[in-house]
DNA sequence: TATTGTTATACTCTATAACTATA
DNA sequence: TATAGTTATAGAGTATAACAATA
């Protein structure tokens, strides 16, 4: 006689979505860290390059939203990323409390010389799981962004 | 006269994917930590507790790769894990280079633990994104995992 | 009182290399 | 020679609290 089943609360680990997304990432990441090592980049240091080169002069609370960086370890990086010209500080003029940090042309330059190569590394990927299905996964990707959980 | 549009190689960054995978990711495990915190594990150690509840005793190297973890990372979790009682570690019979990892029951009883309420966490989710939609993007993320890039 | 950002601290993870033991 | 795992080490990120300055 077979025991009644009771209903399985387990999600096999492979169907875990916080799991799911952290091994995509990381597998998605491979051909990009030897880029950013070459250029002596964390990735938390490129994550906040590419949010002020695409989002142009931010106070540090947006940037720390933007970047998945809190703000202690931003204020670190961020000193680092100043002495390497890479970005620059300014007391806001408005608010006295606030700094907004931008790129600086040279922050710039280094982001110019890294996208061919990071392009052709989208590109491959793009060209093998195909246009439609990324430019999906992305919209599915940002939508979960808007539930309130 | 419009000008010859050069083709943008620049991705806005809400359309790259290691970062919208990472600001997805911080999105969903933000009620996941509180319940980790409670039963005073760290993401990684959660991880690992749950690809062996879910695939079984592994020797080291599996168990890493499974959840995204170098070796000696988890050198020092699992002897930290194995010091609470969660894992317990035996020499494989066969092979003598190989460690045998295995979750204790212990370790199963607090995955059950905190069971309950992680799928209530889970069904929340599904309700609000759609169970249909919730798999795609499992299924989409997954088929990422087997691309060579 | 609340907000912005900094500093301090303790802990943890990452990344690499060198090493041991086994195959 | 290659593989499994450990140890060592340096660097970096996380998390929290306490703090200063400003609103």
């Amino acid at each position: 006689m077979k025991k009644p089943i009771k209903k399985n609360q387990h999600r096999p680990i492979s169907r875990s979505l916080p799991i799911a997304l952290l091994r995509t990432r990381e597998h998605v990441m491979v051909p990009i860290r030897p880029l950013l090592a070459e250029i002596g980049m964390t990735e938390q240091k490129w994550r906040i390059l590419r949010v002020l080169a695409d989002l142009g002069a931010l106070e540090q609370t947006s940037i720390a939203r933007e970047s998945c960086l809190l703000l202690p370890s931003l204020t670190r990086i961020l000193r680092s990323m100043e002495a390497d010209d890479l970005v620059i500080r300014s007391q806001d003029t408005g608010d006295g409390r606030r700094t907004i940090v931008d790129i600086t042309d040279k922050g710039r330059a280094l982001i110019m010389s890294y996208q061919p190569r990071a392009f052709e590394i989208f590109q491959r990927l793009e060209s093998q799981f195909g246009k439609e299905k990324l430019e999906t996964l992305l919209d599915l990707l940002e939508e979960v962004l808007e539930l309130k959980l």
